[in-house]
RNA sequence: CGCGGGGUAGAGCAGUUGGUAGCUCGUCGGGCUCAUAACCCGGAGGUCGUAGGUUCAAGUCCUGCCCCCGCAACCA
């Protein structure tokens, strides 16, 4: 029989920036899928990989003063970069492709010339807003209050001259293609694809650009770079060898079983994709699969708002099996995600821990304290075992269904009904009772390995997901090679019937929950702190003041005569001032958080001294002392202003 | 009337073709002692956003309204 295949992707990741958590959750479905369909006897192809070019990461090299690749290259193979964190998670991808790479470029070239000389791609221009300083084209809706977007200054009309590929001459076949097949998944994706771009009418897309160089080069056009649509979509094909040397298997896996993708490109991988292959006239992939979004309290994480999480954090810390356990179990595929560390925590804790782990624990410490480890042969079945045999040799039937329509979560949940019935085994036949009847050892071997034989089962089920933690399973379990195997998983009584079991250590720690978060939020705030802003200053007065109102404002030089800390107050400090009139003057200041008294004396600073009296903490304040504020890192940072002891006191400010 | 998604027990979520409203956590009570203070049993707790409609029967189908979230095009 010819073996199956099955060729699985996930997007290209822009690499302008440390990937997260978000990237991560579709990479490790991915990887579940691809482990899943290898365990089933397919052969995979699993391909991920970077989308390299582009402005913004021209932009964001020339921020850092190096030069595109060099900039990529970092967050790509660097530490802690792309390939790192896949690495780290476990990552079974066959392949990784990089738009950067020899063989794609010399593919996108070719591709692009075909699509040209067919007629689906021409020259035209392309209208929109151009701000100068800042060399960027904005699209009418881009602008904010009809300026530029990035630096608040005004935009002007401007043209370029570009490619466009004539997407609209497959806006039919799109829309029957999503409409009357299963190529979109989930169904809900379809009528926002087709009510939103397709019935308002398909432009045409803009294929090629001139305002900026790092990109693939349209060969026959010099100052035209592939724009990302042609560039980014065929690497899918390219990675497989498609119209370069590099690789061979483009026949063998095109087309691909299912594109894995965000919500958010699901646009690109429905309409734009297939169009462009339909142009090629090339076979279309079979499925696009559009996930939700993981959301932290509801919005969307974003590094403005410090909420970003940083899947090697939470690898470090819980286990890299524990996280990808959590990613696939916890959310329905196809839609958003609430991810919160307390879920985490709350997920690794029940089902890890107690239910599975603890199972595992329990089983092997019974079979080593009655049976030395090593089971006898002979048994003795009840009918009360034919509920938990049943459930578990009929598992891989239910998890199957649910694997192949993508839905990891409900795959799990099947597992994990099986592994609550087993523990719920053990409580009804009490084995402690019947260690303690030396007649009843038959019967306990039994129990044992009916136990022994639902773990094992579960256990290959869930290697797509936890792999390395099956591992370990395994092994404490006895399990040799060949009944860890997805034949096996639906055979009851794989298991030699004299297994010998070792327990471990324990494979799913609990988590000290309090403990764990307190830590996280401590990092998180680092990390929060860390995004901010390194410098803030107080919005600027738009406002003028006239000139006679600011005269008004007395300020002057004052010397520090004395200072001391204001009792039961914590920051404020009571100055006595020379302000030059002869008579002392006395001013509260709120700055002890930044000066010590004694530091204090002596200098020449400045003060406005016809502010009315006020009293603080009872005491009478006479004006106001004057400093300079700003923020550093989301800190306030304050400067008592002081001036040159030259000065004398009482000398006017204006 | 821009488009889409969502509003179900204190929290987080399932509910396939309309037929007794479920799961996990939490909570209350009980059991067990093999195990990772874990495991097992039972209880309490829901106007299924809201107002109508279709039907013998609606969380599920239809219509209006309210609230939340995302997207709105060349931006990965």
């Amino acid at each position: 029989m010819e073996q199956k295949k099955f060729y699985i992707t996930t997007p290209i990741y822009y690499p302008s920036d440390k990937l997260h958590i978000g990237h991560t959750y579709c990479t490790v479905a991915a990887d579940a899928m691809a482990r899943y369909k290898r365990l089933t006897g397919c052969d995979v192809m699993f391909l991920t990989g970077t989308d390299e070019h582009g402005q913004k990461i021209e932009t964001k090299a020339k921020e850092a003063g190096v030069t595109p690749k060099e900039f990529v290259d970092k967050i790509v193979d660097g530490e802690k970069g792309v390939r790192d964190l896949w690495k780290l998670m476990n990552i079974s991808n066959d392949r990784f492709i990089r738009t950067t790479d020899d063989y794609h470029v010399e593919a996108v070239q070719k591709i692009f010339r075909k699509m040209y000389e067919k007629g689906d791609i021409y020259k035209g221009t392309y209208k929109g807003k151009y701000c100068t300083p800042c060399e960027s084209f904005w699209t009418e809706s881009q602008l904010v209050d009809g300026k530029c977007p990035d630096c608040g200054r005004e935009v002007k009309d401007a043209e370029e001259e570009a490619y466009f590929f004539r997407l609209s001459k497959y806006a039919d076949r799109v829309q029957h293609l999503l409409e009357d097949t299963d190529f979109l998944q989930p169904r809900t994706r379809v009528n926002e694809m087709v009510n939103n771009f397709i019935k308002p009418g398909l432009d045409d897309l803009c294929v090629s650009r001139t305002s900026f160089n790092w990109g693939i080069p349209v060969d026959f056009d010099p100052g035209h770079v592939v724009y990302v649509w042609v560039d980014a979509l065929f690497n899918y094909t390219t990675a497989l060898g498609f119209l370069n040397e590099k690789y061979h298997d483009y026949d063998k896996y095109w087309p691909a079983d299912v594109h894995f993708v965000g919500k958010e490109i699901v646009r690109f991988h429905s309409i734009i994709w297939p169009a462009m292959l339909m142009s090629m006239e090339m076979p279309l992939p079979k499925h696009v699969y559009g996930h939700g979004w993981l959301v932290m309290d509801g919005g969307k994480m974003s590094k403005s708002k410090g909420n970003v999480v940083d899947p090697y954090i939470l690898a470090e810390k819980f286990g890299v099996d524990a996280l990808r356990f959590f990613l696939l179990r916890t959310f329905p595929f196809g839609t958003d995600g609430n991810f919160s560390n307390e879920l985490l925590i709350n997920t690794i804790n029940i089902d890890l821990a107690n239910d599975l782990g603890n199972l595992v624990s329990r089983t092997t410490a019974m079979v080593e304290k009655y049976f030395d480890g090593k089971l006898p042969t002979e048994r003795e079945d009840t009918d009360g075992d034919c509920e938990l045999k049943k459930l578990a040799s009929t598992l891989r039937e239910r998890y199957e269904k649910q694997m192949e329509a993508f839905q990891f979560q409900n795959g799990l949940e099947e597992i994990f009904k099986v592994i609550d019935r087993a523990n719920k085994y053990i409580d009804e036949n009490t084995p402690w009772a019947l260690a303690k009847d030396e007649s009843k050892k038959v019967r306990l071997a039994t129990v044992m390995y009916n136990l022994l034989e639902t773990i094992r089962i579960c256990t290959v089920l869930l290697l797509p997901f936890i792999p390395q933690s099956c591992e370990k399973i395994f092994d404490q379990i006895g399990a040799c090679e060949g009944c860890r195997t997805w034949d096996g998983a639906d055979k009851w009584g794989s298991l030699c019937a004299d297994v010998s079991v070792h327990k471990g250590e324990a494979i799913f720690p609990r988590v000290d929950a309090e403990k764990a978060l307190e830590e996280l939020n401590a990092i998180q705030e680092a990390q929060k702190k860390a995004a901010l802003p390194a410098l803030e200053v107080e919005p600027y007065v738009e406002e003028n003041v006239d000139f006679d109102t600011f005269l008004k404002s007395d300020f002057r030089a004052v010397k520090i005569k004395s200072c001391e800390a204001v009792k039961k107050s914590d920051k404020l400090l009571k100055f006595v001032l020379d302000d030059g009139s002869g008579t002392d003057r006395v001013i509260l200041s709120g700055i002890h958080k930044y000066y010590e008294p004694e530091e204090l004396v002596g200098k020449t600073a400045v003060a406005i001294l016809n502010l009315p009296p006020r009293k603080m903490m009872g005491i009478p304040s006479c004006g106001m002392l004057i400093s300079a504020v700003h923020k550093e890192k989301g800190e306030e940072k304050l400067h008592l202003l002081l001036l040159d002891d030259a000065v004398p006191a009482g000398a006017k400010l204006c």
